[in-house]
DNA sequence: CTGAAAGCGCTAACAA
DNA sequence: TTGTTAGCGCTTTCAG
């Protein structure tokens, strides 16, 4: 059924169907008989017609890497909160962490497909910043922080240093880093800075050994705390840059009847569930996910109403949730570190 | 740019364009001509417009009840996973198990918005039966099956039976159960089911006493687990309807040096991370997720390209993974991390 | 193989 | 306040 059928069955004009739904001037009478006329049809308009007249679409496009882990689900759930109240609903796509569909995606986003973009970046390539400069609508990255673009970061540089000097507070001399790739400017680059700079300020120095590169998930995280314990001495604490990775570390801690935190602390960044469950809950913080998701959709929505995009960056604060992973209540002589 | 600014730019008749994007007929001087003003111009055809001409969105409504939440995850992955490959696109909703919201979304899906629609269904009432028959686009439910619709499930009731059997086998006198919701047909009445029948099948009784309704929560969880535990003398298995849930009981008798499995097994339905990193890690099901969202993936691409749905089930099976909660005889690594 | 022309369902000037 | 009408950007006959 299209208006024009309608409006005949309805017995009003074209014109005033389509006010009816636009909230244009409108009599009691011909708004009671259209009223009428839906419960008997269940009539509404075709979105893509209107949409070839008014270029919007109440689409948002939404780029992610990964949608099942906790960190995305949160910030993707933060956007649909505001985005869905406001009447706009979510396009999502997810890259597999391919880095070259992100690019892909973008373009296909750029010809009205949608009315903004909100893109969760794990990098930020050449070809990221040429092609989000021909982006003719809004877009919001999240997770990176770049001059010329809206962009709502969590404070990954900060939450690291924090969470490292925590651990060197409680006595550490000797950390370790189980981090990701250094491409990953938040995640990875960031928190490794973070991690070192801590690490730096209260007098340490820090072999490249004890510093190892894993991938996202828990099985990485077992295989790289085997490295790093099968150094002798090993470390007196590991700070990770997930959760999940610790949850690995965790894990083979366990099966190697290494105590934390007594023989050696553990913390992570992500303040994710498996945390607070695992067998030592994990000292983590908190970056504010679902925060940032629904920051970005106003910021988003506020430059599609504007019509126009004023750089900016919003920068997260972070939260230390200290658990059982850094408590210790008695500090070990150095020597006790032998493994064997 | 449009179609006609395009083709002149490029000096061919808009006709011809359409027919290069629609694998038309075309000389090749003439798709050499285009191709080339597309490098130079970025042009793309508009996808409303030739929505309101096709009728075709490429667009695949996914109705979830929740985003963070593993298992929606993983279902969501699956059926990305699957569409991309054939070009659609996902417009996700979030209900946040208002099944109202479930309806309302229906509607709105209901006029050619979207080609086709996935409902992870937690519920089903007579609303949702008279939405559905009045859709006219494809519609592939998961989690729940319903005559005359097309359905994946998850085995709940084999997966649960086969579970408390487990536990029933290993010496389990005194089962309890923590469920869920019966209104959920799945993830409650189901498991519920499938509990009571293997009690029942070894020929023991059970009080109303034993058997409790929880939320989704790890904190409903625990304080179910309180109520379970105060009763004397407790129960000596525990069997939940969820990981999560599981994953609060277990807490909870952690920190009442409640010994698992010792003194009482525990086990739930999901497999998800959470039960594989917690203190006693959990013996669980795995419920096959990410291939019931591929396999409705595929289902409804089907109802598409053939243009008619025929009603049909598609029942996944499931896959027990012991783990330390239910394996009685086993010696615990002691981490004695007791906090206090 | 090609181009002209007639719509798809809707919105928004415009004149009434 | 209303109805008429001219497009929005595209696809698809139809006649060449």
């Amino acid at each position: 059924m299209n208006i024009s059928e309608f409006a005949q069955k309805a017995g009003v004009s074209k014109s005033a169907v389509s006010r009816y739904f636009n909230k244009g001037y409108l009599s009691e009478d011909k708004r009671e008989l259209i009223e009428r006329a839906i419960e008997e049809t269940g009539y509404a308009p075709s979105i893509s017609a209107q949409n070839v007249r008014t270029k919007v679409t109440k689409l948002i496009g939404v780029i992610l890497p990964k949608l099942s882990s906790e960190s995305c689900a949160r910030i993707t759930e933060g956007i649909g909160e505001i985005l869905n109240k406001k009447g706009y609903e979510l396009l999502l796509v997810n890259t597999s962490n391919d880095c070259h569909k992100e690019i892909e995606y973008l373009e296909l986003f750029r010809n009205n497909r949608v009315d903004g973009v909100i893109l969760l970046a794990s990098m930020f390539t050449a070809m990221h910043e040429r092609v989000l400069h021909k982006m003719r609508i809004p877009v919001v990255i999240i997770g990176q922080s770049h001059k010329g673009f809206c962009c709502v970061c969590h404070d990954d540089y900060g939450a690291s240093y924090a969470l490292t000097k925590l651990m060197l507070d409680k006595g550490s001399k000797d950390p370790a880093y189980i981090g990701v790739t250094d491409e990953d400017k938040a995640a990875g680059l960031a928190r490794h800075n973070g991690f070192l700079k801590a690490v730096k300020d209260s007098g340490i120095t820090i072999s490249l050994e004890r510093q190892v590169i894993a991938e996202f998930t828990l099985d990485s995280g077992y295989e790289n705390a085997k490295r790093i314990f099968a150094q002798k001495p090993y470390p007196d604490s590991v700070f990770c840059a997930t959760d999940t990775i610790a949850a690995g570390v965790m894990l083979y801690c366990r099966e190697n009847r290494i105590k934390i935190p007594d023989e050696v602390m553990v913390s992570a960044v992500g303040d994710s569930m498996v945390g607070r469950m695992s067998m030592v809950t994990l000292t983590s913080v908190h970056l504010h996910y679902k925060t940032s998701g629904r920051e970005a959709a106003r910021m988003l929505l506020a430059s599609i109403d504007s019509g126009e995009q004023i750089p900016r960056t919003m920068q997260l604060d972070y939260e230390i949730k200290e658990r059982e992973s850094t408590k210790r209540n008695v500090k070990l002589c150095e020597t006790d570190n032998y493994n064997g």
